[in-house]
DNA sequence: ACCTGCTAATAATGCGCATCATCCGATTGA
DNA sequence: TCAATCGGATGATGCGCATTATTAGCAGGT
């Protein structure tokens, strides 16, 4: 027989006192006038030792009191299938590092159900959403009108990647892709390289439109002209990686580098030795006895773990309890809501001076 | 502002009825002497679809009713963390399937302290677990006095992996490591071993009894001499192997095959040629360029797809509530409460006949 | 007219907790 | 000596739901 639970109303009765003072004494006591004298607290907190008291969530919840410990993760993706998982993979590490550190369950809402490959959050999943206290959301293929309710509800969430829609009300932790971009064309220069492309796909999402930016700003500065080579086809990319003599490419890691790779050398031309290939991030699918990429890498787990920090603390300000160990009613504004991470820089094997080093064909004035 | 969830009575307010009324159609109505004319249900179905309301779980659960529609993961590990994660990675596949067709959420009980590297259930813990209708546990450290209580305490729960404590009460879905070892000894002996050895260190887990058991009984039935090599050091092994002349061992994956098979190709013996090393179960850590092992594979996708539903089943078995579409009240007892799945073979690159096939120097009554 | 039997629905209750309003006795102030 | 104050704690209430007990209305039956 599972025997009942042990409630505020035990605990109280153990102490000789009434159950809305156990309440009190769990929570810091503070509301209007209520003092409860040392004694009577210490005996409280003896019984709820002695029987071993633990809050029903279900109810604090209800009471529309404590919080539930539990934050929420919503991917866009299936998590954990093979191809999803090297993604997801990093960002859960941190994410469950973080929620351990925190105390907190992680609540995966594998109940939204796949719409053409894309989770969805239904009418019964926003309700789904209340068990946890406030959420994490990742993927590629978040929905606006989703992010706009969550935003108009007013409920506790953070974006694993930066999103700039709606003029900065919504939290993300993201990388820095402008950033390392830049250092990886700057290093390019440096090593001597003048005819450095990009390689990737037109894409919209945040991170290709901000690689996209870092390479033409870097450019810019440097006084280089941009080229971009924006084929499906790996194999014409590698073909006119050839015919635009190209000293060097960067190109994002869901462009396929390996299999460029592989293309360009089919064409003669080595990497490192005739083309540098910087990669924007770490390989998607890493490959058994892959090439050692130069280049620079997202810090997923770094990003997982802040995004839950932050989500954590944007739960507690929301809250209308107060930390009762500091006492302070922090002012919630402190919280930065932005967070853009440092990507570093990967020293592999892919970068080297150009082989005909420092042609005296200046390409600084080449026309588009 | 986020304005108030819709609850059961704005329903009922809307299509003229009680509170009670509205839950009565949700649920199915059933309990005692209640009747609801098809005409009132389907305004009420109506004001819940016009209205978009959804059921609140914590209320749900604080009444004793309905079920969450979470069920819970317990790992006595850390989950993600590169060494945990190809170990739990596949299970997580499987559950997570399984959760998405069953449309329920996961709960990760990422609270739970970890003490010496293993998470430990606290009494805060139990409470937790409250959220949840239900838990899977996984993970080789488990702890038998927490099983028990879980057990006593009637809380759904299925193990994921064979554990044979407590005559059988105990709910699991498990590997059938004996099968799969007597067939990997059957097959080196249909390949025309007899000098088959069994690394492994000696170890209580059931994995590892498991497969013992099954070399001991294969060989018995083939009339072959049982010899196990239990060094800690893995030169050590390798020498072992070669001084005992084994045409053929088969080894656990935790028993650093990768590194034993190095062993023993720097003593000059070639694997398959000059030694055929089967392993029982997958590599727990792949190694870049490894050999593709021969052996069987534990089919952990499928455990916990499996585990999920059993535990599922469980869960509603155990609830009050029926389910309403078939209307049955099923009897609880047929539930399979202990499911064993096959270990499939596979055919990799490290098992081959013996070189000196089939010497007349016969080792079916060598002496111990 | 009065009781029985039945349908259709409602009122009331409680789950465990947080919180608000209240209350009691002991000081203190004037 | 009586009112004002304050420390110390309690009772009542409600969160949203499931469920039990109860009621209202009405068609026979005698």
């Amino acid at each position: 027989m599972p025997r009942r639970r042990i409630t505020q109303t035990d605990v109280a009765a153990m102490a000789g006192v009434s159950q809305a003072t156990v309440s009190f004494v769990l929570n810091g006591s503070t509301p209007a006038g209520v003092r409860i004298s040392e004694e009577t607290r210490q005996r409280v907190l003896d019984a709820i030792r002695i029987t071993g008291y633990t809050a029903n969530p279900a109810a604090q919840r209800l009471a529309g009191g404590g919080l539930a410990q539990i934050l929420g993760v919503f991917t866009y993706e299936a998590t954990f299938p093979r191809a999803s998982r090297d993604f997801y993979g990093p960002f859960l590490v941190g994410i469950e590092h973080a929620a351990e550190r925190l105390g907190v369950d992680l609540l995966l809402f594998t109940s939204a159900p796949v719409q053409d490959g894309r989770r969805r959050l239904t009418r019964e999943g926003w309700q789904r959403l209340g068990v946890a206290d406030g959420c994490l959301l990742l993927g590629q293929h978040e929905h606006r009108g989703e992010l706009q309710h969550l935003l108009d509800t007013n409920y506790p969430f953070v974006f694993i990647g930066k999103r700039g829609s709606d003029g900065g009300r919504l939290p993300y932790v993201g990388a820095d892709y402008v950033g390392g971009t830049v250092r990886q064309i700057d290093r390019l220069v440096a090593l001597g390289h003048r005819r450095i492309g990009y390689v990737g796909m037109r894409g919209t999402d945040q991170p290709t439109l901000d690689r996209v930016d870092g390479y033409r700003s870097a450019m810019k500065a440097q006084g280089l002209t941009t080229r971009f080579v924006e084929l499906d086809d790996v194999a014409a990319t590698a073909a006119e990686i050839v015919d635009q003599r190209f000293t060097a490419v960067v190109v994002a890691p869901e462009n396929h580098p390996e299999e460029l790779a592989d293309e360009l050398e089919r064409r003669g031309r080595r990497v490192p030795d005739d083309v540098s290939v910087l990669l924007l991030g770490q390989p998607h699918h890493p490959r058994r006895g892959g090439r050692p990429w130069s280049g620079f890498s997202v810090p997923r787990e770094e990003m997982g773990a802040r995004a839950l920090y932050l989500l954590s603390r944007l739960v507690a300000d929301d809250s209308p309890k107060r930390d009762r160990e500091t006492g302070r009613t922090a002012a919630a504004a402190d919280v930065e809501l932005h967070q853009i991470l440092v990507c570093p820089d990967v020293e592999g094997g892919t970068a080297a001076p150009p082989r005909d080093s420092r042609p005296e064909t200046d390409n600084r004035t080449d026309p588009a």
